[in-house]
Parts: C-alpha cells; structure tokens; sequence
DNA sequence: CTGAAAGCGCTTACAG
DNA sequence: CTGAAAGCGCTTACAG
C-alpha cells in the first residue's frame, strides 16, 4: 500500500503550483491546455485523485445524499434505491444510505447530520416526520418520497414531496371493480398512519360513492406480510358475508393476500374473490400471481426527487409536492361479476 | 436555515479553548467532567454537531465503506444491504451505496477512491475482479461478498472474499435428489464466470459421481429472471428426454423455472420434475412456490465481512477467504422417485 | 486538565 | 494563465 498521493506530490512532479493541479482538476477553471495536460500525465503516472473529503470541507458541498428507508421485504424499495442511486450518480452525487427502524431514528438523524449530507430522500412509508423537520431546521434539504409530511406552518418551512396520484390510482381500482360488478368490496389498509394508504382508500371510496357504495369491510395489514395473512383471514372468516372483492394498500401485501385466500381459504382468484394491489413491484407479472394492480413510476419519482433535491440545494427555499401519475394494470386477479351473481349473493346475507 | 455552527462557536459560550470542545466529543479523550458537561450543554443549545468531513480529513478515516452492487432484483441482495448496513451502522461505520452496471465499473472505482472509503466491499456476482484488485492498489481493504476474486499472486496481495461453502450445499442437494430417485438431473448455471454457480455445480457433479451419475443436462440462465426461463424452455424442449430433477443455481432462477415449468410446459412440481434453489430468498417460503433451497446464512456472512474489513482497515495486511456453512431447506418441490418409475422412464429412452 | 499551534488536502479570491 | 496565501472545521502532539 502505497502512501497517499497528493496535489502537491503531482505539482512537484508537473513543475507547477499545486494551486495549478487543483484547477487542472476543477471543470471550466483557467488553465492553459498544455499545463493541464502536463498536470494530467503526472497525476496519472503517480495515481493520484482529489480527495473529495477536502474538497468537501472547502467547498461545503459533500455532494452526498442521505437515504433512508426502514425496510426492503417490500420489492417496491429496492427498485428504488437501484433507480435513484444510479441517477444519482450520473448527476455527480453519491448515496449514503441509512436503515432505520422507526425506533433508532434520531440516531440515525444525528449520523446523517455530522456527514453534511446535501440532501436527505426519506423513502419510507413508517418513518417519523419529526425526523424530517429536524433536517429542516438544520437547514438540510429533505424531500419525503411515496409519503407526504405532516404540514407544517412554523416558520413557513415545508417538507418536499414526491408521490404517486394515490387517491386517483385507488379511484382507478374502485371504479374497474365496481364496473365488473364488484359489490362487496373489502380494503386491507397499510399502516394508518401513512398518507399512501389513506390517499388509496379515499379514492376507492370516491369510486365506491359514485356508484352509492360503501366499503364492504376494512383490514389493516401495516404493509407487512404476516400481518396481512392475518387480516385476511379475519376479512374471509364469516363464509356467509365473505368480500368479492379485495382491494390491498400495495402489491405486497396483495400477495399476502393471494397466498392466504388461496392456500388457506380454498377460495379460487378471481372466481370467488377478485384481488388487486398497488404498486406494480417485478413479482406482481410473475405467472403465479398475474396479480392486477396500479403501476407507480419509478422513473418519474426519482426524476421528480431530482429536481426538488437540486432546487433546494440550489438556493430555493420553498419546499413542494410533486405528484405523479399512475396507471392500471390489469392482469388476471380480477374477475367479472354477474348481476344475477350479484343479486343472488346478496339477498344470501340480507 | 441557521448558519452551521462549529465548534469554535461553542467554545465561546461555554468559554473554553476549540480544542477543548474537540476533546468533549472525543470519547476517551482527558477532559474534566465538568468541562465537558459545560460544554455539552452549550452544544446543545446552539444544535452542534461535529463534522464528520473536517474530521476524517485530519484523521484519515471517512468511517465510510462503500458497497458495490450490480443489481437488487434477486431479493437476496436487498437483505444483504439491509443487515450490513445495520451491522456496520452499529459499528460506527456508514455506507456508500454504488450501483454499477459491469460496464461503468471504473467509473465507479474512480468515484470511490475519491471519497476515501476505508473499505470496500463488492457484493455482486458480476463484478469484475479487476476493479478489485485497482483498489487493493490503492490500499483500501476490499472484501468479495458471496463471490472470490481471481487469485493473484504478484505482490503478495490477494482479496478477502467471503462466501457460502457453496460447494458442500451443491453436494447436499445432490445427494437429496439421487436418494430421492432421480437419476436424470440437470444444472441450470448463473454465470459461467461466477465462482458461486461453478461452485455449487461442482457439489452437485461430487455427489452424482458417489452414485456413478453424471449430469443430465445442463442450461445457463445467467441469474436472470428472463434467461433462466429461456434455457428451461430449451432443456425441456424433448419431452422423451426430459430431466426428473432441475437444480438451480440459485432461488431467483428455480422461481423463474418453476413459473415455467407450470405454465409453459403444462409439468406439476414436483410430481413430474423436482426444483432445487440456492440462497432461500423470502419468496422461497411463499406457499405458491414452496421451494426447496439451500440457505446461506446472511447473519454469519454479514459477521465475517465485518471481521475481515476491520481486521485490513486495522492495518493487518493478509487477504483471507472466510467460508460459511449452509443448509438444507427442505419443502415442497422435490418428490420421491419410485425405482420403478425410474427404470420405466430410463428404458423407454433408451 | 487545558490552550496555542500545526496541519489534514483541498478551493478560491487576489495579485501579477 | 499562474502562484502565494488564507481558510474550510476539525484532531492531536506539545507545553504548561
């Protein structure tokens, strides 16, 4: 192991000042072309690289970006972190990531601070937002991502955001399930504290409206398998007042879902219960579950969290919202229900 | 946005010298209690943090590592990222995430090097070793995670690796299929370069040879979702022919098989064909696939990364390859061949 | 136990 | 276009 090389070590070596090495190494400084190319041949015959930490000091830009999530069973996440990682690099920045149980988040908090992070995406539905106004008053850009923050007035500070139109995708669904003649229609909640699940679940019930519905019945599932088997099972307990159809705050717990109606109820998707989810995670296509559900996109996210990132880092003060699009995609879990079906099902139980 | 404070704007309130506040935040380092009481409190009221940045520089420690992947669709990554993430977290240490397609690899090293980790590891089966050994040049400790470097002698230097004793777990399975009947087995390999595919294909030819097999047939799916149903298409293309056990290289691909196998070739797992994984992915124990696997312990893995990279970055010089042991996961897609069914399905190909 | 001082490896006005 | 110099925010011998 060599000793590390320095900008003086290559000046030295380039007969010049290590003033002229810094320049030679900083895009768009004046420097004369043959001086930087002689700088450049003896930096690479030493090996030599700047040393971002100094740069950073000096700088005061670490051109680091904090991300934190609490969870990666979801397939959803590390489609994320893959995306934004990668787009973030092409942008020059690199991604400090951080794994936070909602629990140890101050910690973590006080981590990300002493690295002078530029920015922080918090790309969890079940952080705290406590955590994010702390950023804030540490004057760190923080933009909230698939999670809205709680509003906060004082001192006119906001956190940023990007989403998906949840209440819309929900609409989408509730109105493709009513359409086929859905009636009984169930909702397996995420955690009750995240905006996604309840955005989801005002559009469903938009929908469910429209047509002078109302929810059939309501699970919680916290976004986590093991509990969405269970509220499941509880869902489809009473044989004679079961759901048609079940709507699942997102693709995961939708295969949750799928797995217990049919392994443990003995009920056929879509036959006896149309399923749908949320997100459009890589398993979601896969033969086995064909699972319809609303696509979120990635790629707008992240460009989106781009744009807001840079433009507070920039300079602008005002945090935004974003929202982005989602579509549906229908695959095979949902089935059509005839009015006669309809009819006879419900005259069953009333 | 407060202006940042630093420690001189402590040590003013709390009316001690800059050097006193450094050692306050020192742990171990000779303060009076009181002093450093004084002094915390004044941090705290005026939101100090020490920065991390101005730190390492003097120190030449970042208490960084950086972590290079490829891609997080097998889901066995995302758990690896999670648990060394946390483990590291816990050792004061963070991480630096890099996403590199095969081809970008140097770029990304350059990226790396500049942001003076003190360690790296690579946890991909596609990296190219080259890439490692640029970084053992520049003297940061580099630990292959589920993946040995080429060996290299020159210089006395080679790279930590830490892996599954993939080649046992290859012999488990063999020996489980061959005593459960199957005498036509076929390999379906990751990449041909990848030490983990040759690996667990040798285990699996040691126990076939015990029996006086060898192998049946054999695809290449390249860890990948797409190719691995491609070259079970073509290894189960003759149906007089077929094989009556597909070991895969890894769960990824055995799901991507069994998928296959049920809907585009119309064969019931395990009746007509046994499936065997490597790694036991979460989805692994999904009902739908119920898949028959070898687990290789993240836990220890993560535990032997850590002790490998603290014991470079602690200045011992010697490479070492530590090696986990992994078991057997037995579930529901490996049946039980009769000897009858057996010489039936032998003779009538012969 | 404490402070003054040097220095980590850079960037960036400021002169020339 | 180029160099000398100051300084980013810390740590750490060195004296006292």
């Amino acid at each position: 192991m060599k000793a590390k090389v320095t900008a003086h070590d290559v000046a030295r070596l380039a007969e010049v000042s290590q003033s002229a090495v810094s320049r030679a190494f900083t895009p768009g400084a004046s420097v004369a072309p043959d001086t930087r190319e002689r700088i450049h041949t003896a930096a690479r015959q030493l090996g030599y690289r700047p040393n971002a930490i100094a740069r950073s000091l000096i700088t005061r830009r670490s051109r680091i970006i904090g991300l934190v999530m609490s969870y990666l069973e979801n397939q959803f996440y590390p489609v994320v972190i893959e995306q934004l990682c990668q787009a973030l690099q092409q942008d020059g920045y690199h991604v400090l990531l951080f794994i936070s149980d909602t629990e140890d988040a101050d910690n973590v908090l006080m981590d990300i601070l002493q690295y002078q992070v530029d920015g922080i995406v918090m790309a969890s539905t079940t952080l705290s937002s406590a955590l994010a106004n702390d950023c804030i008053d540490a004057g760190i850009p923080v933009v909230m991502f698939n999670r809205v923050a709680q509003r906060r007035t004082m001192g006119g500070y906001a956190t940023s955001a990007v989403t998906s139109q949840n209440r819309a995708g929900g609409r989408l669904v509730g109105e493709l399930l009513v359409s086929n003649g859905h009636r009984r229609i169930a909702w397996l909640a995420g955690a009750e504290n995240a905006s996604t699940s309840h955005e989801r679940e005002a559009g469903l019930c938009d929908a469910l409206a429209a047509a002078d519905l109302q929810l059939h019945a309501r699970g919680v599932g916290h976004y986590d398998f093991a509990e969405a088997r269970r509220a499941v099972l509880a869902l489809f307990r009473d044989p004679a007042n079961r759901p048609d159809a079940l709507f699942c705050a997102n693709d995961h717990m939708a295969i949750a879902a799928l797995e217990t109606l049919r392994t443990e109820l003995g009920l056929h998707v879509p036959r006896d219960v149309s399923v749908v989810g949320f997100d459009n995670v890589p398993q979601a296509a896969w033969p086995s579950f064909d699972l319809t559900t609303v696509q979120q996109n990635v790629g707008q996210m992240v460009d989106a969290t781009r744009t807001l990132l840079f433009e507070q880092i920039g300079g602008q003060v005002l945090a935004r919202g974003v929202t982005v699009p989602c579509v549906l995609v229908e695959r095979g879990t949902v089935g059509a229900r005839s009015v006669e079906y309809q009819t006879h099902k419900t005259s069953e139980t009333t």
